[in-house]
DNA sequence: GAGACGTGGGC
DNA sequence: TGCCCAAGTCT
């Protein structure tokens, strides 16, 4: 297809790509419900996140906080540990303050149409969009991942899907291919399409119920579209962090702050290492610098690598006992004392769900009870 | 507008 | 193993 698509070209894709989706569809849990709420909880954790993925954290969700009152008097705690895993923990502070919000606004109602929706917290283009168009036949057009990639193959485009300024490119392009008879419907099976068929690597072309309109496909093309512009490296750090254990064989966690990367997470306290300083170096500094706590002879028990959004590191996990006088030098920090058995039931970062079987283990062989 | 912000699956 | 990436939003 050209730019731009004549009426007919335009007429025939809408007609052929929503008789496809209609039955083709996956059978996905939120498309069981027209509960404006639900389907704005999917969109939420659908952002950078695959459907496999969010099904189960979908499920637990919706049976915990089945509506916006129950979110919005949930605990804190409990809130964090549902989202435990999912990544992007900003959107789900976003959620809570929207469902706050509405609650005191608007009869813990979402508002139905896009400008209103756009200006909620943790709302952009992409889910006021969505849930306008699926919850309330809003006529906006989506524009994610999906569909920038079917759009820059149907028409070739050379618009880099991942830089920011075409975001308002692919807007018009796929508001104009948009059903505004089934805006909702149209706006998923674009999505749909690209999730299914018209993949990043190897692309079902055979399968394609729209190939026909495929500009990529014509010129045996779909290898090099969509167009992206190559992504910085990113930084590698050492880490180092210490489980600290009394004569329990108690745990002491410390509490991120709710500000940041992992807000509100448990973790055991460490760092990066500075320099050429050794692992058990920055244990020890790392462990005294946040805790005021000074800790002898730390015990390596294992080495994971973990990949954030914008650096990797190589964490090594320290264990050392600590003596009842030594803990009297504790800081006033937020801090717990658990008993590894309970380490399941908080909520930590992956980087540290890591280390747990090691941890596991070591526990064992000290024949600590649980 | 570029960078911050997670994670796990696929190859 | 390491890199790519997935239903984005905020600053």
């Amino acid at each position: 297809m050209h730019f731009p698509p004549s009426e007919n070209e335009i007429s025939t894709f809408r007609t052929t790509l929503l008789q496809w989706y209609q039955n083709t569809k996956r059978d996905l849990p939120w498309r069981r419900t027209r509960d404006p709420y639900a389907i704005w909880v999917s969109e939420v954790m659908l952002q950078q996140t695959r459907v496999d993925t969010v099904i189960p954290y979908y499920e637990a969700f919706m049976e915990k906080y089945p509506d916006m009152a129950s979110l919005a008097r949930s605990e804190p705690e409990a809130l964090l540990k549902s989202w435990e895993g999912l990544g992007y923990y900003k959107r789900l502070q976003n959620l809570k303050k929207t469902a706050l919000f509405l609650t005191e606004t608007n009869d813990a109602r979402l508002p139905s149409d896009f400008q209103s929706l756009r200006e909620l917290p943790g709302i952009g283009d992409y889910i006021a969009a969505a849930v306008s168009s699926i919850a309330f036949h809003g006529k906006e057009a989506v524009v994610d991942g999906n569909v920038k990639r079917v759009l820059a193959r149907l028409f070739t485009d050379p618009a880099p899907v991942n830089i920011s300024s075409s975001h308002r490119h692919f807007l018009r392009h796929a508001s104009l291919l948009l059903d505004p008879e089934q805006p909702g419907e149209a706006n998923q099976a674009l999505m749909e399409l690209g999730a299914m068929v018209c993949t990043p690597a190897r692309p079902s072309c055979d399968g394609c119920p729209v190939s026909f309109s495929c500009e990529a496909l014509h010129t045996d093309n779909t290898r090099n579209y969509p167009v992206r512009q190559p992504k910085k490296i990113i930084p590698f750090y050492p880490v180092a962090c210490a489980v600290i254990v009394n004569e329990r064989f108690d745990i002491l966690i410390t509490k991120r702050p709710e500000t940041g990367m992992l807000p509100g997470f448990w973790e055991f306290p460490g760092g990066r290492c500075e320099g050429k300083e050794s692992g058990m170096d920055a244990c020890i500094r790392e462990v005294f610098e946040e805790t005021g706590l000074k800790i002898e002879k730390p015990e390596k028990i294992c080495t994971i690598r973990h990949a954030y959004t914008h650096f990797r590191i190589e964490m090594s996990l320290f264990i050392c006992r600590i003596t009842e006088k030594e803990r009297q030098n504790l800081k006033p920090i937020e801090h717990r004392w658990i008993p590894h058995g309970e380490l399941d039931t908080l909520a930590f970062p992956a980087a540290n769900r890591k280390c747990m079987p090691a941890l596991s283990a070591w526990f064992q062989a000290h024949n600590a009870s649980p």
